[in-house]
DNA sequence: ATTCATCTTGCAAGCGTTTGCAAAAAAGTG
DNA sequence: CACTTTTTTGCAAACGCTTGCAAGATGAAT
């Protein structure tokens, strides 16, 4: 099973090499018997192209790159879905690229990336993005910033609504009857974990709740920083009645601390989160979170990216999507619970 | 910012282009104060190579494919982070294919992929195995197969002792006193499906517990079926006592479906699911399942392939990892569970 | 028939690397 | 110092494909 090239569909089918490319390339002056016989060939001699060649002669090679920082989170699984499925409908393949290592250096990486042969860059939750977001530009390489704002405001992204979504979850927990809510922020590099720091404070200020810094906690968005963040929490002299995570991830980490503690959840304490992971609704009990529509965003941004490889000289577009609460069962309220404190 | 190639990097140094490119692929014939000069200029120019190129002269791309069926599944990311961490170990990139909706024809697919600029493929959970396994050994294109027994067994595999795995979950439910244990089957195309109900049946033969046909019943490893299967388990005249679910994601649908007839685990009956994905450890009750250990497989696999593209005459080799019953909450002795009863 | 405009097709150059082969330079030898 | 060996280096061809340019066909119009 020797390598088909098109010299070989060429011979075959009595045409020259060029025009067997044509065919191949949806050319369009191209006589239909011509591209009959080729198509036939190609197909008999189960030819597939060889995408170096293609893509060092300068043609397409249907490949896009997509940088994470790591698959150890639903969070990523969730949005790398979205974006599969939605270049697989255009016929794009994948590159994966991990960050997590290269920490600091994303840059270089990045900018190896671009000089390959993929025809564009999808970058989720990217750290130094001004940075590299720079350089792409410059070399008007196409690229989509997932999940963060850039600040230059001149780049291709899709986010969704942070704040919104952090101010409506704490008005939900303040109409619960809670007034102290501890709040774990998520990475603050991120702009993400600002806005929904700034959306916490301001549902708080909306409300004329005083706004104590005691009761916010600095995290990473990862896993233990919201077990530590919690336990911070939990040892207030005054603790709070609920907590609002920056991710579910930490919410998870969170709901160990306060079960180590022996409380219990939401009777003692509330719990919000933020993302709506898949894990979300397996926990127990299950988390009450802001949904974001991950896998819509990844489609999204799949679709952005297509459109500014297809058209380069298009302007950069922000997509934001919008954020839902979704109201399960770690969150309850404060007077009810009382109420039934009381029955007892 | 123009692309910087070889000639660029040669003519900066004084040296001509196949020089800049031996010394980039630490070539042994060069003087070292040329190799110097060579790797000053390309830092300093800020050279990266193209892959495009490299692949088509012949070089190594370092590109790896990796083909999974989707990334909905906890399982999938964690194999997918160890081959991850073991291939940007040797540098190498990932090009990621799912299949999920090239279903039949992952056979042209594998084709392509063997075809273009990947030095190797990983394949995980195969389901047309041996049709393509034959293809790419006839093409001695490097692939590993990763938890798929080759019925050929003259492929190179990473597999687990699922047989083992499912023989001592068994035992150890009977030991807890359980008899009449339901077991929900995998998709029975995949090898693992089979040989996990072959090691239950074996673990009941060999304790002379009779192996009631009813209380099998057929799953595909998805969440829905494991649903599906304990109600019909569930609505048996005689229900089991435990239930063994061939993956941790029917385990989780059947927790549902347990939990809707307003049965508790373990008090009322037992579960148990197999490969410890993330959430198992975040249900409630936590569940009692065998670990796969996943990402090491992943990372065994990784290292296989690169070993078979260093050594392409190699024989293919098989690696089969242990895996280990963990225990969790999920599961409970039929024994204490009826003192308690009587206790009350 | 002849001429022109319009389709189609073929040729050749080029994309950035690798690598076999041969020439040049350096290092030994007697 | 002339002559061999050995180490370094350069040239050219090749990898498989795309694409600008020009030539060959085709067919309409004269």
């Amino acid at each position: 099973m020797t390598k088909i090239t098109i010299f070989d569909i060429a011979k075959d089918s009595g045409v020259s090499y060029s025009t067997v490319s044509r065919v191949l390339n949806g050319f369009e002056f191209v006589k239909e018997s011509t591209r009959q016989r080729v198509l036939d060939s190609a197909n008999r001699l189960g030819y597939v192209a060889n995408l170096s060649a293609r893509s060092l002669a300068g043609g397409r090679s249907n490949i896009i790159g997509i940088v994470v920082p790591g698959l150890d989170n639903g969070y990523i699984g969730e949005i790398v879905r979205g974006v599969d499925e939605e270049l697989n409908r255009a016929s794009y393949d994948i590159m994966l690229y991990t960050t997590h290592r290269h920490q600091g250096r994303e840059s270089a990486y990045i900018q190896q990336i671009a000089n390959g042969l993929t025809e564009g860059v999808l970058i989720v939750v990217p750290l130094a993005t001004t940075e590299y977001a720079e350089a792409l530009r410059e070399q008007n390489f196409p690229y989509v910033l997932i999940d963060q704002a850039d600040a230059l405001d001149r780049s291709w992204i899709v986010d969704c609504t942070n704040f919104q979504g952090a101010y409506e979850a704490t008005e939900y927990l303040i109409q619960l009857g809670h007034q102290r809510i501890g709040f774990i922020t998520g990475l603050m590099q991120i702009a993400s974990a600002s806005e929904r720091l700034e959306g916490y404070k301001a549902a708080l200020r909306d409300n004329n709740l005083p706004c104590d810094e005691t009761l916010i906690v600095q995290g990473d968005y990862l896993q233990s920083s919201g077990y530590q963040a919690a336990q911070t929490l939990l040892a207030l002299p005054q603790r709070p009645t609920a907590i609002f995570a920056s991710n579910d991830l930490e919410a998870l980490g969170a709901m160990q601390a306060i079960r180590e503690h022996g409380l219990s959840i939401p009777d003692d304490i509330s719990l919000m989160g933020f993302d709506d992971i898949p894990q979300a609704s397996m926990t127990h009990p299950t988390l009450t979170t802001v949904r974001q529509p991950l896998d819509t965003m990844g489609r999204v941004a799949a679709r952005l990216l297509l459109e500014h490889i297809e058209n380069p000289q298009k302007q950069p577009r922000r997509v934001t999507m919008a954020t839902k609460l979704i109201v399960r069962d770690s969150c309850k309220s404060i007077l009810i619970h009382q109420n039934n404190a009381e029955r007892r």
